[in-house]
DNA sequence: TATCCAACCTTTTTT
DNA sequence: AGGTTGGATA
């Protein structure tokens, strides 16, 4: 087939999008294209760590077995063989891991292009992105509209709106900024007179309470036509029949008077007008108003250089459209990118696409030049679920059809096992409009189970017991929930049964409860108020209260943070905190770190935590598990309440906004349909979410089902079992992690590391920390023990810590690694030993982690690494709690050795098993 | 007994 | 806002 440089790809659950999109990022690279050449966009920052990972992983092990589709994909599109291929992998490692890479979050690209022409429209290059923070936008806005005189007219819409609170009209107004660029002209004027219409209204309204009255109609159906306001009489239900005749109050009656049918018609119609005239109200003064808050909003975020999402979508269109310099930005951007590649494409919201059309419209205007340019884009409409946030599936199909590119399909299915696939054809086979049934391709048979429960929660974690009992670890098993409240409470159930589990909210890192209770410790000292820690001192086991007289007020945030960690001893490696640290050093003060901390959006590492993982459908997108358990919600799932209904046109941008009052399609054909459609959209969706939900497990799922309002119905779903829970008998080796987990930072803005020189040698610092964590790192990365091995891992560490840690202590870690790779003892000690890096054990309901575990017929060895001796004590009670728990694992002895990489060189210690 | 209607209950997903 | 419920009415 060779490269397609033109093509989109409709990937169904697990088959084998990300498998796609890394061969084709390699191949463009064989083919001798730059990294920096090529955009590759994903919507997350996990799909695109992993995707780099991928990239990684694939070129080094090419040659490996399992990778033998790899190859020959690989093959197929550059047309080298695969003997080729293995030999300039080394030299395309090089080449990805020397260079700048573009495999991104499609935000943090906006970002990357808005900083380079932010002076342009009125920004400060340096700005910071952070989540919307509302409290005080609204002071600001109402100041705005006072300053201009305005606050007359948000009284009046408010008063129209029905809506007594102005929260709710800014909350309208800010989802109006979010697709600015593609909103509708508001209505300029009045247009016909409201009072007119209400007076006609009134007058006829009148007359058939008269005329109802006079043909001796029953009470209740008089007074439907009593004295009341339009908008009470608007509501009544007898406005369903189109026909009076259709009414059982009225029937009978309606010979007796024609003309009470005659003026019920009348009085529909008038109803109508009442709508029009109405909503045009509305649209003109929230138009007015919309001018105002967009302008607050502008200000603000030119004014504090912090933007949200919603700034950022606005300023990046307004650069690239609108701009003096949009043409040579576009000359810039396009003159680096020469390929695009798009994950998840049928999520990319109107806004996303219109920022990257002109980009993707340079690709195919260069199409017949002598190099290479291409444009990708892989998706499944199916597993499309952030209509409500924007994304629009429908441009999967139409932008194929505007640029003529192919679509192909991947019909495999490479993930689940076969009674998985098998019974998700069947359920949606005849309910998803176009589906395709996927083939199995799994060897394995699996595991489907579907039961009822009233409780799902409770049902969920005692099936997760009964995994678990089977020898399932922890781990490998997810719970996927509908919402984030039900993920924690299902998370206090399974602590309530002693199971391990990690909750993966959509929180940011403060939700954590370590991580608050430091910052909320910090903000005491601060503010010279008592602590009040208990929670803390609890967590990490304190009986007394800790010392904290060193602290003092000048201390800069990263130092306060780490002497606490220090004085609780909560430490030990939490990625999180790791992140905090690093957040933290971005702050001189520790009153401006409260402050953005408060407004800050760093990401939880949930991948280095341990045990069951909890996610919401939503969270589990692009994900996969060993084995799933679905549970249904609790509740009973929620309606959409707009006030603003959007009608799109064929360009995509806003035709006109409807106004959404309650009965209002019993007057308006337009309004009803495009309330059908709108429903019509909320069904595929929740069979969208139903499709990612069941496409998750890999070897077996268990399907919770309320009886009555289950999430579940549209699939008419019966309780069945299929297969068998492989039961992992004796396992001797606990099953390599997949996605072996490790550390990853990023640096947030332009930070400097502040400098410690003075603190030498006095307690943990920041920067022991992360040189200790780069320096597992580099030899977690390190292919094989002998010197050949080292620049490639180095070359890693520099890819990764680069921005954080100094040339000189990347330096300083290479030679350090190069002096164990040289010390004779340690070569005698690894001589002849199966090795295992970075190996997960779990253990007396603990999980630990061992930096390298040696295993000889007879015997086994635990290896840690330590890049200085301040906590020998403690480092050695560790390992010896290591060797104990292998010894018990495999049920031979063993030994522990400290093995410590200090400035002077390699040192050994011995560690016996624990008592 | 069938239908209507007011009152009542419960109400997400997130880069 | 939309669905359910229970009382009132024809």
């Amino acid at each position: 087939m060779g490269f397609q440089p033109f093509l989109a790809l409709s990937a169904s659950a697990g088959s084998g999008k990300t498998f796609s999109l890394s061969v084709r990022y390699l191949a463009l690279l064989f083919l001798g294209e730059s990294p920096s050449a090529i955009l590759a966009a994903t919507f997350t920052n996990k799909a695109a760590a992993e995707m780099r990972q991928r990239v990684v992983d694939s070129l080094r092990k090419l040659e490996e077995e399992k990778l033998q589709p790899f190859r020959r994909a690989l093959a197929e599109q550059t047309g080298l063989s695969e003997a080729e291929l293995l030999e300039r992998r080394e030299e395309v490692l090089h080449r990805f891991l020397r260079s700048a890479t573009h495999i991104v979050t499609l935000d943090s690209f906006f970002v990357s292009v808005l900083r380079a022409g932010a002076l342009e429209i009125g920004l400060e290059p340096d700005f910071t992105v952070k989540e919307e923070v509302t409290e005080d936008l609204e002071a600001s806005f109402l100041e705005e509209l006072e300053r201009r005189g305005m606050l007359g007219t948000l009284v009046e819409l408010a008063i129209q709106m029905e809506k007594r609170k102005v929260e709710g009209m800014t909350e309208s107004l800010g989802t109006l900024y979010s697709q600015d660029p593609l909103l509708p002209d508001f209505p300029a004027d009045e247009g016909e007179k409201m009072g007119k219409i209400e007076a006609e209204i009134e007058r006829l309204r009148a007359s058939l309470y008269a005329r109802v009255e006079r043909v001796g109609a029953s009470a209740s159906a008089v007074k439907n036509f009593a004295p009341m306001t339009v908008a009470e009489l608007y509501a009544k239900s007898f406005f369903n029949k189109e026909s009076l005749e259709e009414h059982s109050h009225y029937r009978k009656y309606l010979p007796k008077d024609p003309m009470i049918e005659q003026e019920y018609q009348r009085l529909r119609q008038l109803m109508g007008r009442w709508t029009r005239v109405r909503e045009r109200a509305v649209l003109r003064r929230l138009g007015q108003l919309y001018d105002h808050y967009r302008n607050t909003r502008i200000e603000r975020a030119r004014g504090s250089g912090r933007l949200d999402f919603d700034d950022l979508g606005y300023f990046a269109y307004r650069l690239l459209y609108e701009s003096l310099s949009k043409d040579l930005l576009y000359f810039r951007l396009d003159s680096r990118f020469r390929h695009i590649l798009l994950d998840e494409f049928q999520d990319t919201s109107t806004l996303q696409f219109l920022l990257l059309r002109p980009l993707i419209d340079e690709i195919f205007a260069g199409k017949g030049q002598q190099e290479i340019r291409s444009f990708f884009y892989v998706g499944d409409t199916k597993q499309s679920l952030y209509r409500f946030r924007g994304g629009v599936e429908e441009l999967f199909d139409r932008v194929a059809r505007a640029y003529g590119i192919p679509v192909e399909a991947l019909e495999y299915n490479y993930r689940s096992a076969r009674h998985i696939v098998e019974s998700v054809n069947r359920w949606f086979a005849e309910r998803m409009p176009g589906y395709r049934p996927q083939i199995p391709h799994a060897e394995a048979e699996g595991y489907v189970e579907v039961l009822e429960a009233e409780e799902p929660l409770p049902e969920a974690v005692a099936q997760a017991q009964r995994l678990i009992d089977r020898g399932i670890a922890p781990e490998r098993i997810a719970f996927l929930v509908a919402t984030n409240k039900e993920g924690k409470e299902l998370q206090e159930r399974c602590t309530g049964v002693g199971i391990p589990s990690v909750l993966q909210t959509s929180s940011s890192l403060r939700s954590l409860p370590q991580v608050a209770a430091l910052v909320r410790m910090a903000e005491h000292l601060y503010r010279g108020e008592r602590l009040d820690a208990a929670a803390l001192l609890h967590r990490s086991g304190h009986e007394t209260p800790p010392e904290l007289s060193w602290y003092r007020p000048w201390m800069a945030p990263v130092e306060v943070l780490h002497r606490l960690m220090e004085s609780y001893q909560v430490f030990d490696n939490d990625p999180n905190l790791l992140k905090l640290l690093e957040f933290a050093a971005g702050f001189e003060r520790l009153d401006e770190f409260l402050e953005e901390f408060e407004s800050s959006r760093i990401a939880v590492a949930a991948d280095t935590l341990r045990g069951a993982r909890i996610l919401t459908i939503h969270g589990s997108k692009g994900l996969e598990f060993d084995y799933v358990i679905v549970a249904d919600r609790s509740g009973r799932g929620s309606s959409e309440r707009d006030p603003l209904i959007p009608e799109y046109g064929e360009n995509l941008h806003i035709e006109r906004f409807y106004y959404r009052i309650r009965g209002r399609e019993r007057f308006d054909d337009d309004y009803a349909r495009i309330l059908e459609e709108r429903k019509a959209a909320a069904e595929k969706d929740r069979l969208n979410l139903l499709y990612v939900a069941l496409t998750r497990a890999v070897e077996g799922m268990i399907v919770l089902k309320k009886p009555e309002q289950s999430l579940f119905e549209p699939l008419e779903m019966v309780p069945f079992v299929k297969g068998e829970i492989t039961v992992q008998e004796n396992r001797e080796h606990p099953v390599e992690s997949p996605a072996a987990p490790s550390v990853v930072l990023s640096a947030y803005g332009h930070q400097e590391l502040p400098e410690n020189e003075e603190e030498e040698g006095e307690g943990l610092d920041y920067r022991a920390i992360l040189f200790g964590t780069a320096m597992h790192y580099a030899l977690e990365m390190l292919e094989s023990f002998d010197l050949g091995a080292l620049p490639q891992a180095m070359d890693a560490v520099h890819n990764r810590f680069g921005a954080l840690l100094h040339d000189e202590g990347i330096d300083e870690i290479g030679r350090r690694i190069g002096a164990l790779l040289k010390d004779r003892d340690f070569l005698a000690l690894i001589d002849g030993a199966l090795i295992r890096r970075e190996q997960p054990l779990a253990w007396q309901g603990e999980l630990l982690q061992l930096d390298l575990l040696l295993e000889f017929p007879d015997r086994a060895m635990v290896v840690d690494y330590k890049s200085s001796r301040k906590f020998a004590e403690k480092h050695r009670k560790q390992v010896g709690r290591y060797v104990r728990a292998v010894e018990e694992i495999l049920g031979r002895p063993a030994s522990g050795v400290l093995v410590y990489l200090t400035e002077s060189g390699v040192e050994m210690e011995r560690v016996r098993s624990e008592e």
